[in-house]
DNA sequence: ATCCGTTGCGCAATCGTTTGCGGTTGATAA
DNA sequence: TTATCAACCGCAAACGATTGCGCAACGGAT
């Protein structure tokens, strides 16, 4: 059976479409009565808009695009949850284009976007994405955009991003204050936006403590499985470190079971501490303290801009880059130290 | 500056808007000349077809409506997974609609699919939702509609399942074949189908192996705190089990670091193996071995199901439901009485 | 009785595409 | 020369809703 149009229910009473649509809305040219009756028989009818043409009157429709390089089962199902707590109560639905880490289909997904007049549109970078490319790709889309967490150097669009040099740094500075002397750091791909600002952030925390950055306690792993070699290594060199920063929880899942595996005592002769979501640190016995790479409020900060920038109708805007501070969270592994200058 | 329309191009070429959009598409009507030339003006004044106009003179979106009860880190990034890999090659997007666990916000978002006319939905419903309401829900949506994992007794819809009861009797008889004997199970919340279901197989695979099964080492728990308590409890017996079954990702997050805090040997003493997506078995050092609840693998034959549906005009499909295989997954934890006896 | 202001509703255009149908060419066959 | 028939293209009506404007009816003021 057919769904029923506002005809449909227009032409039941005898009455105009127009004067349907406008008695639904309450407008105040249609009198009371008729007004009533009319809602009464579209309940009867089960009547509902059709979003597709209401939307082609009104030339936008309620929909927000998430382009991601790819659904990991770490971040971004926060970072959703963030967006979603704030477009849901505004009326929003969020429309997931992941992009499985290829610059084609991550174009694509914005052509998508495009063709379909999505309100805005929300994107992290696929880790392929050239600067120049990402520039243009962005400036063709003539609609809001908010770019959060994987970014490239010197967008001229709004961004919400981790303080990701702060964070690596203060957790350096945590192990420093601890009383580490021999601090070990672990990395992702050194190509990275990402792993250069946490890297600078590492080595200032340690000169700044008038300790030298060691070479041999640097290591860069482009997956789980290279950082599973790096930390093996790492606990196999003549003095083992006495504490490990690792930058990411994929680095985490590769490197922490190695460390354990060493059977080296944590937190007794070595602590760690990472930067991470929150939930791959308290998966391991033990726990691993770690500074709050927080998804949800990131993908908050991002959607609550983007509805800014949707919902004001002056054109020019000037981009806003935007830091998400990072909490350190501490948990068992590295509270050895503290505990014991009591 | 505004997009351009296919009046547009018609206007600049001096032709009528029906003749753009039979060139564009190689309608055989138009002359070879003419059609080039239309192309090649569309491309320059960037006119791309606008989807609302389309979708509503066709009226069918390519969009699948995706109605979880929550977005978690587990199972579902995995699902999503396998659905996109089957609906993005066939030109598909999906709309995340996400319940927070709530049944009114289900039967909102199922509304948002209706009204918008969406070409199907994916559903796995709320831990809340009352059997009865479910399928008041569903027969009111006129488009197709496949159920997957979190499903309803007796519904008469398509759905995709894992074979639950038959997972637990093996994850069961596969740590009795071990040699164990004492086999403790940790559970969800017993109102839930799924752990209805769970705890049959795992009754089963002890019956069938002539072993009684003992109340005090069969737990049940509503969430990863109370897994924890369930654990603890069960590890400070007088006699601790050798070996502990755990039904789901989050009853091993939450027991699991107690059963190793409680100091136990794994696999020496005890061995472990739980049902789970295959992420959090790995997190852990000892890892657990696990019967593979195949997200990617539900994902993907509910979205096969969902395309069939939608593009097979008949309109008397009956319902198929259809079982998911679990893989046994073998790791470390649970080899200890296999090697032992070689 | 005329004028004016409400009140209440219908008309028709519009959003941007698609598509059935008709009409105009020019060439070919009768 | 006149049917016949492709080959090509335009007209206009949809799809389902919204909205500016017009217009009738009616009451009250002049």
């Amino acid at each position: 059976m057919k769904r029923s149009t506002i005809k449909d229910v227009a032409n039941r009473l005898g009455v105009n479409p127009s004067t349907v649509s406008r008695a639904l809305k309450d407008h105040p040219d249609i009198g009371q009565a008729l007004r009533e009756e009319i809602k009464r028989v579209a309940l009867e009818m089960k009547y509902t808009p059709n979003q597709m043409a209401v939307q082609l009157r009104q030339r936008q429709r309620q929909l927000v695009g998430l382009v991601i390089p790819e659904i990991t089962m770490f971040f971004y199902p926060s970072v959703i949850r963030g967006i979603e707590e704030v477009l849901e109560p505004r009326g929003y639905q969020l429309v997931m284009l992941p992009s499985n880490e290829s610059p084609a289909r991550e174009a694509q997904n914005l052509k998508f976007c495009d063709e379909n007049q999505l309100a805005g549109v929300l994107i992290s970078f696929t880790r392929h994405t050239l600067p120049a490319d990402g520039v243009s790709l962005l400036s063709d889309l003539d609609m809001p955009v908010v770019v959060f967490d994987k970014s490239l150097p010197d967008l001229p669009f709004d961004s919400v991003m981790l303080e990701d040099e702060e964070a690596a740094c203060r957790a350096a500075r945590f192990l420093i204050d601890s009383g580490c002397k021999r601090i070990g750091g672990l990395f992702g791909s050194p190509h990275l936006l990402i792993t250069q600002q946490r890297l600078r952030g590492f080595r200032r925390a340690l000169s700044e403590a008038g300790l030298l950055f060691d070479e041999s306690l640097a290591r860069f792993a482009g997956n789980a499985a290279e950082a599973d070699d790096c930390a093996r290594e790492m606990m196999t060199l003549e003095i083992v470190p006495d504490a490990v920063f690792m930058m990411s929880d994929e680095i985490v899942m590769g490197a922490y079971p190695a460390i354990l595996r060493s059977g080296i005592d944590i937190p007794g002769e070595c602590s760690v501490i990472c930067i991470s979501d929150g939930f791959i640190p308290k998966c391991y016995y033990p726990e691993i303290s770690y500074l709050h790479h927080d998804g949800a409020g990131i993908g908050r900060e991002a959607a609550l801009r983007l509805l800014d920038l949707i919902e004001s109708d002056s054109s020019v805007v000037i981009p806003r880059q935007q830091m998400v501070h990072a909490e350190l969270v501490e948990l068992e592994s590295t509270k050895r130290i503290i505990q014991s200058e009591d």
